[in-house]
DNA sequence: AATGTTATCCAACAAATGTTGGAAACATAA
DNA sequence: TTATGTTTCCAACATTTGTTGGATAACATT
């Protein structure tokens, strides 16, 4: 049976759905204490006090869309490994920051979402980011860092966090850094994804003398 | 002659930069919506009225913690240009992610406020952010990236930016990622050494078709 | 049509927050 | 000493913010 959750999800014009994401849209650009409840119901058109009726209080509407922005990220990087399952390191590279560079660029609150949640204390702890722990080690194992998704060594995934962090960051900062290199939107892009790959593909296709985490990259996952 | 703001790092024990180091603190942890004037107040063991009298608005006090945070960076970055000078790519590299992640572990509210610059909207904008153009600007030149320091391409300040997003994430996620990696704080700046230097050094050196951005790297400044 | 259920809004409350006026404490110079 | 300027705190202010109770409308079911 779908959680409530799950249903404002699948059906985004419900007031349910409507009030999540414009509650995602808000907390993605400002962060939980930029945003007033107010805020998000002047987003939806409502009044505040529907809000309140929909999702219990701020703080339970802000761990609703971490959760929501897990489940999408879960989805996506399932799409992608879909694609690339078999291929070498660097066409997995290639085609997993370009599709996700894509999927961030038009989601632009998700990765601000992920930052906010890695960086900043909300002065109310409620972390349910033990799922990150298991995407690393899905992508730790994809990419041949790792023979086992229970048994991934730090190393491994500190690369994978790098990559992560690299690829979320760009998105991220786009209307920081966006004006600081004079390009429009589709350049940078372009210009994101070329960095992306000059700089990650290298470090795991050169075959240096410690190059692999665990199991040899290039060849593959080994599921 | 030496500004207010100046004034106040120089006499960290007076009223004024001991306000000033709390303020930093805590915007470092919460990000400007999640620190009150209160807090800081709290922090500095004062009344917040007292706070009002040595700094104007919470807005003031606030970029005044970013004017004194890219000095600091601009004194970073110079110290490390002086030791590496002349030296070989690979060499810059791994002495300034050495030198930069020690700095940035004894000084966990740096990175942070970087990322909440970089990624978050105030609701009250105000960025005195041009300053981190020319950071970028002396990093590429040194890095042999640029020929001049005011003409570089976007491509080579998306790749210093790259490398210094790589750097502070590491040091700003760490609440979050050093638990999730099971480790104590030295060895997680070990690993995060070893992970930036193996992410980060091979994209530079490695002479792909398309590893230089202006000029040849691997061969030090041009300066 | 009557009735119960659901969704929405209006108004309000208490607490938190940004901010200020003025009184006390303190230092300094005459 | 008094007089003067500086620093600190107390108390209060107007707003903002989180949150709720109750009235009203919309809707569904009988």
């Amino acid at each position: 049976m779908p959680s409530p959750l799950e249903k404002a999800r699948q059906a985004p014009d419900s007031m349910k759905g409507r009030i999540l994401s414009a509650a995602r849209k808000l907390y993605g650009e400002y962060g939980f204490h930029g945003v007033t409840a107010r805020m998000i119901a002047k987003e939806v058109g409502i009044d505040v006090s529907t809000l309140y009726y929909h999702w219990g209080d701020k703080q339970d509407l802000y761990e609703a869309v971490l959760t929501d922005l897990n489940e999408e990220i879960r989805q996506k990087l399932a799409e992608i490994e879909k694609i690339v399952r078999g291929k070498p390191i660097d066409v997995r590279l290639e085609v997993a920051i370009d599709v996700m560079c894509d999927h961030l660029f038009q989601n632009p609150e998700t990765s601000n979402l992920m930052l906010f949640s890695f960086f900043s204390k909300t002065r109310t702890q409620s972390d349910l980011d033990t799922r990150m722990t298991e995407h690393l080690a899905n992508i730790a194992v994809a990419m041949g860092l790792a023979l086992d998704k229970s048994h991934v060594p730090p190393q491994a995934n500190a690369r994978v966090l790098a990559v992560w962090n690299s690829i979320i960051n760009f998105a991220s900062g786009e209307n920081y850094f966006r004006p600081m290199l004079h390009l429009d939107r589709d350049a940078y892009l372009a210009v994101v994804k070329e960095t992306l790959k000059f700089i990650l593909i290298p470090a795991f296709t050169q075959a240096g003398p410690d190059a692999q985490g665990q199991a040899r990259p290039g060849q593959g996952p080994r599921v």
